[in-house]
DNA sequence: TCTCACGGTTGATTTTAATCAAGTGCAAAA
DNA sequence: TTTTGCACTTGATTAAAATCAACCGTGAGA
């Protein structure tokens, strides 16, 4: 397999749904994303602050990104996996809102933003399906504010390990058994409630008996109930 | 004032900002913006699961956006003042996620999204100018999630009231003393709390003399006192 | 092997907001 | 003017989650 075809397939994943773009283009597309960058656990793809160079595409592993304000709250805003693209959020000014930061040793491809720009004048549907990504974001973001603002724990909880789920099925692998590669701290966080709340409400699921949970090892034993709860 | 001049200035507002057009790009965007609607109370300027054809640009009165699943539960999202950019969040599969309502009488300038996309490869500013107003939405909503997430009622409230206050004074309102367009229970389901709450939180405020309420009447007399809470 | 640290769990209590239930006051219609 | 409806407020009670505190189990290092 050629560098480029690997590169191609690299920018692919939800960035390039759903309208596939043409051959000649992914060659194109190709070439902008030979830069990669390996992460270790903790390193941070980029930092609330920053001057935006580039968009990237998660190739392995994993990463949270997090919202921060001036006064130093910080707010869990999004778990991602490979094929997600991350760093949209920060388009407006060109200094990134968020930190993205590795919860595992990741990968992710690097899409240098003004390459990429000029880019986006060659081949039309690109700066469309930045669009698309930018939209679905504030889609996601709408759904999470809904969430926090009317559901119960078990709801948050049961909604959060399916979205999991289904993203990880997506992407081909299991989406019933899995590891869970953020802590507590960082669940709670994300759906604006206790730690201690999450292990309750997590013991909850248990003893109804939706789901097992070894420390970070999680098992979906009732995808139907656990549906019912997250609606 | 002519009637391309007049439609020029109704794409300003932060569409525009932070960095104007050329007179000539003015120009070509005035030809696109000559439709308006007007919207009585309790009209709809686009609806959920609608087909987009159009983003709008308020040009006066005050809109609501409410996001809303596929079961029923509806999340306020969002309210509109003039100048304001509504419709940005439906780019993903064209159609809308959600529904923008008018609070009173208002009128829009609407801009055709293919006449748009068309302009935007004329303009690659124009793109641009997209792009900013997307990341800038997905910046506000994540600070709507860590609100919901963190803060407890009085802050949300607090932070609510003051954000309503600095988006009247920087289009050249009264901000220290304004009609709240929105009843209670939009306040309540956009905060994610009960009416209830909403009602006791500012008797708090009143109480506290950082505010005074008469019905929706809304008059800041301790902004210093506000932030703080807020914060 | 022991022990220490850390992430996670569980329990008791307090705080906060939701819920249930009356009321109040303005505004529009009769 | 009176009546009716509606938006909002207030009170009493309950439910949910935060907080404070102790504890458990695993894994790393002594």
């Amino acid at each position: 397999m050629t560098s480029k075809s690997n590169c191609s397939t690299c920018v692919m994943g939800r960035f390039c749904l759903p309208h596939a773009l043409t051959n000649e283009e992914l060659d194109r597309v190709g070439e902008l994303v030979k830069n990669r960058t390996k992460l270790k656990k903790n390193d941070r793809l980029y930092q609330h602050g920053e001057k935006m160079s580039a968009i990237y595409n998660i190739r392995f592993g994993s990463l949270k990104s997090e919202y921060s304000t001036e006064d130093g709250q910080r707010q869990v805003v999004g778990f991602h996996l490979p094929g997600d693209m991350v760093g949209l959020d920060s388009l407006d000014n060109n200094i990134h809102q968020t930190t993205a930061i590795a919860m595992e040793d990741s990968e992710a491809c690097i899409i240098k933003f003004d390459e990429f720009e000029s880019l986006s004048h060659q081949i039309p549907s690109m700066a469309k399906h930045l669009q698309r990504n930018l939209s679905r974001e504030i889609g996601k973001a709408y759904h999470h504010v809904l969430s926090l603002g009317h559901d119960k724990a078990q709801e948050k909880l049961a909604y959060f390990i399916l979205d999991l789920s289904d993203r990880k099925s997506f992407r081909g692998s299991n989406g019933l058994e899995f590891e869970l590669k953020m802590g507590r701290d960082e669940i709670a966080n994300f759906l604006g409630m206790e730690i201690e709340t999450v292990s309750r409400t997590l013991t909850k699921l248990i003893k109804a008996e939706l789901i097992e949970v070894s420390y970070r090892h999680l098992k979906i034993i009732n995808m139907t109930g656990l549906r019912t709860l997250s609606s």
